[in-house]
DNA sequence: AACTTGCATTTTGAATACAATTTTGTAGCA
DNA sequence: TGCTACAAAATTGTATTCAAAATGCAAGTT
């Protein structure tokens, strides 16, 4: 028996549901207050209600949706309140992904975080805001992974899918940036001697700036001016 | 308009039945590894198949049961490693829980907390381990709650939850019940003079030595010798 | 005009029906 | 006995149907 004999990952249908209506919650196509009309989506994906309703439920659990009884599905959204919540845990729990890291970086791992932070670092001298986040977010994604801790990885990205509903990126103001990316140079050196404690202390602190950041997005309403179509146009 | 009319909060039936099912894998009745055959479980509930389903899929995206792709649900089982990565993670929230509780923890709930704390003393010197271990519960319960985060309490309950499928309980060995005492003591007396720090550092150690415990009762097996009737009797 | 009231429409909640897959059981054979 | 092949039963995945609740709207009242 060779190891493509082995029973194939398929898939249900409301797993894939799961993932696309999250993928659409991030991208925008479905915005924060929206309801999540059963039927439409249906249509659009082809499929009956039950498995669509099952989806549904589970990104209720995520924290994505709210499920108000018999009024249907709203895509959640964020008050400041929930801000001031998600942001410290979150902090937790990437302070203790900074510190497993470092316990377990390998100078291979290092090598790559430390390529995509000086690209990100080109991304902050060109001014190129979509690159630079695109960037950053892989060197979390990085320290997260290099933690080797599922649970961990699993705790963590569903509160940064929460406060991705907060859609923040158009408000980051210039001197906000650049703090941000002097915090960064922290992370790559602490990363560089495996410090955790120091390591934790400025993931720590980066994600208090953050918090500063999406909170005062929230105020503005920045989500709307995105741009990006809905899904009912 | 008063407070009784406002909408009162009526329940779905997936939603009895998330707790419904949730509780019976606390308490044995399900067990680690049980399949949760989906037709049995409407007939005692006295319904159809559709909100069972939605329950189950919300169970499993809380780590509760593994749900396999057309061979049905089975009760999620710890193994060591699933153990070694759930703790540490606890750990870092229930050390946040303690710095947030110790920052507002007013003096009328650190009062409510002591009076647990010497009832759970009178329990442990009268060897009473199952009334120790329900008061043990409520001081951390009540350490959470003094942390005023929702979001926060969420997650914690959800590893604590998954962590309860160890059913460690029967396997604690008298040197290690006497050394959580003795932690316990330092816990209190980090919340009486509000010292975040050291909450933190003793909440920490608190866990690593409990994940021994639920380690080593893992390997023994423990949770089968438990008595609690399946369901199914 | 603003505010009810009643009713039709739409949407959601739950049950049932059907299809696909897995599991079980059994007959045939070496 | 032990193995394979294959049919039957059971179980799960999905679609459809029915029931209950919410929404929208128009007519009527103040």
């Amino acid at each position: 028996m060779n190891e493509l004999s082995q029973p194939l990952a398929r898939t249900t249908l409301h797993e894939d549901l799961v993932e696309r209506i999250r993928t659409m919650i991030f991208s925008g196509e479905l915005k924060g207050g929206d309801r999540v009309p059963e039927q439409r989506l249906c249509d659009m994906f082809g499929i009956s209600r039950t498995p669509l309703r099952e989806a549904l439920k589970v990104l209720g659990s995520e924290g994505l949706l709210d499920l108000l009884p018999n009024k249907g599905a709203r895509v959640a959204t964020l008050s400041e309140e929930d801000i001031d919540e998600i942001f410290p845990v979150m902090g937790a729990l990437e302070a203790l992904a900074g510190s497993l890291a470092c316990a377990r970086l390998t100078d291979t791992e290092f090598a790559e975080i430390r390529a995509l932070h000086y690209q990100m670092a080109l991304h902050h001298t060109r001014q190129e805001l979509q690159e630079y986040f695109q960037l950053n977010q892989q060197i979390h994604e990085a320290i997260l992974i290099a933690a080797q801790n599922p649970t961990l990885e699993v705790q963590y990205r569903s509160l940064a899918g929460r406060i991705r509903l907060a859609r923040y990126r158009a408000n980051m103001t210039q001197a906000r940036w650049d703090q941000a990316m002097r915090e960064h140079e922290e992370i790559l050196s602490a990363l560089e001697s495996r410090d955790g404690e120091a390591l934790s202390a400025v993931l720590n602190q980066h994600l208090v700036n953050k918090q500063e950041t999406v909170k005062q997005a929230i105020g503005d309403g920045v989500g709307e001016a995105h741009g990006i179509a809905s899904v009912y146009d």
